[in-house]
DNA sequence: CTGAAAGCGCTAACAT
DNA sequence: ATGTTAGCGCTTTCAG
């Protein structure tokens, strides 16, 4: 049983001294089959360790059983949480993913959903790079009629599936508690304009303000995601004449930098200023105070998502309707925000 | 241009009125093909959009240009940081990268094993799950003469290549760090006995105090490796009529929940109790103060995995001798910590 | 009940 | 310079 060149069909109908097609049925237990030889090669497959040849099935079948996945990041615990709820759903359904990091170039991108297709991937799932503002190579694979679902950074030039989290709502809902807890001069650090969820969080903000006839102040928004720029932010934002009495930051490392510079500043939190995240990261839970922060719920994101794709696969093509699916965020109360003084 | 069928390369010799043969020498540039030729062909390719079949490709050059990775978990950010090097050299080098994610589940990384070995990958990047200690799934693979790289969880039982981080050293490192600024009872946060990083960090820290002429103290070693046990583990061992003086745990996030902790105690950290953890995970730069650790460089041994596997699979099957790579890993001093107080 | 033949898409000998 | 043939591993008619 020399271990080298992978044990074919062929070689199992040599050994037997029957027929290649005889054996094809015998191993997926065609009826037509008798008992005997059956049995004969089932075992003769165990014992040289047969394994079909997923290539040649492919070839054949028209159908690859995998996925492709288009990722900006994956060092990212939002979407490494997405790509465990896609990974657990599509091992369940028997699919392979191929997953590809853009690194958000929009190159990258492009390459990366051209490879999929040639690996005839029977679906695709893509969650859009920062720079990416055509979509040529998307509508190429729809047009080829692959299935596609997007997920968090999202295009409305392209009738696809989409699931997103209601960036809004959450933005809405922590500005609205900080309201509710008495903070009245509340900065914002945003992301990037352009940038859909960046914006959608913004307008959560300044729609909340606005709700409780607080002004949008625009000396209190800056265009800052990370912990380094934050750091620096801060301080300019405390050294203001009327310094913020509340910090809502884009993202959770953002409000880290918040926080650390607060304490530095031997400012309390939430006393004096209170401070809330956005995506609840691992790092949520241990800073200190530990932060207030708004849920996106990634694994179930992953999870919507190739639902979808597997409701359009198992459609075989059928005109089902676009979904777009809007996953609730959820506010977290950590320790970084007041309770709430005001009644419901 | 119809979009339904995948344009094959009969399509394009139909609409020319040539042969199969000629459109793929025309397409592949073969000089045989006259200039004239291989323009209509190249043209033609390019207005139906023709995209080779990777499949057919693959069952003919028995090449996939295809990589698997069986790796416990994605949401991690030390694993996900080896993906991350990983994909980023796989994807310079054409490769396309499968992943299987096992939940730390040994039957899950069998199968996965399986999977990939149908789905024909040329190679197989593997972290063992933590429930692994039968690894004939992994000596099939071997046996069909697939190159295999085991990396961070790895296992002596197998020849392979193999990358891991100088746990012990850095453990060392750690222990002997929080020694020469004038700790004496160091407790030991640590993972389950059995579990080769676990172990090795345990070395490294008992090596420390010894070396150090200090006695390992059973009662300053636990078991426990999260956040929640953390929180538990400290407050009971602060308790003890002679509390530790550091604490060197296993991992940055139960590193955390020892800060978290102290914190509540209001024990200042580093004057009376020091602090580091193992990873340098984000979330060792938030707390407060920021956490002392050990760097994995798990891009680094991500990086090093695939070129090991790439190394491999250049050679041809050719036999080169295993290498086992060990990453230096780094310690890390940030705040946890107290400044030397003793010359080197 | 078993086998021969054809074909999935592609390419490499081998003609012509 | 182009075409014909065969075959990668598998399954599926269709005959026997």
């Amino acid at each position: 049983m020399m271990a080298k060149g992978v044990v074919t069909i062929k070689d199992l109908a040599d050994e037997l001294g029957i027929a290649p097609s005889t054996v094809s049925k015998a191993l997926r237990n065609n009826p037509a089959i008798s008992e005997e030889t059956r049995k004969k090669v089932n075992d003769l497959a165990r014992r040289m360790n047969y394994k079909p040849n997923a290539i040649a099935l492919s070839l054949r079948s028209n159908r690859t059983k995998t996925l492709g996945l288009v990722i900006p990041e994956i060092v990212h615990h939002f979407f490494s949480l997405v790509i465990a709820g896609i990974e657990d759903l599509a091992y369940d359904a028997g699919y392979n993913m191929i997953i590809f990091q853009t690194n958000e170039s929009y190159n990258r991108e492009v390459i990366g959903v051209q490879t999929l297709l040639a690996s005839r991937v029977e679906g695709i799932l893509i969650s859009l790079s920062k720079e990416t503002r055509n979509y040529d190579h998307l509508r190429n694979a729809l047009d080829q009629g692959i299935p596609m679902v997007m997920f968090d950074r999202v295009t409305s030039d392209l009738e696809t599936d989409k699931v997103t989290v209601d960036d809004y709502h959450g933005a809405y809902m922590a500005v609205n508690h900080l309201i509710r807890t008495g903070c009245r001069r509340i900065s914002h650090l945003s992301g990037p304009p352009g940038l859909p969820i960046a914006d959608l969080r913004r307008m959560g903000y300044s729609d909340a303000l606005r709700d409780n006839n607080l002004e949008v102040n625009r000396d209190l928004i800056m265009y800052c995601d990370n912990f380094k720029q934050a750091r620096i932010r801060t301080k300019q934002l405390m050294n203001m004449t009327q310094p913020p009495d509340a910090f809502f930051t884009v993202n959770d490392l953002t409000a880290t930098g918040v926080i650390k510079s607060l304490l530095e500043l031997a400012i309390p939190i939430p006393q004096q200023v209170s401070v809330i995240g956005f995506s609840n990261d691992e790092l949520s839970q241990v800073t200190h105070p530990a932060l207030s922060t708004v849920d996106q719920h990634g694994y179930q994101i992953g999870q919507a998502s190739i639902q979808l794709l597997l409701d359009r696969l198992m459609a075989q093509g059928a005109a089902l309707p676009f979904i777009h699916h809007v996953i609730k965020s959820e506010l977290i109360l950590r320790d970084s925000t007041r309770i709430s003084i005001l009644s419901e």
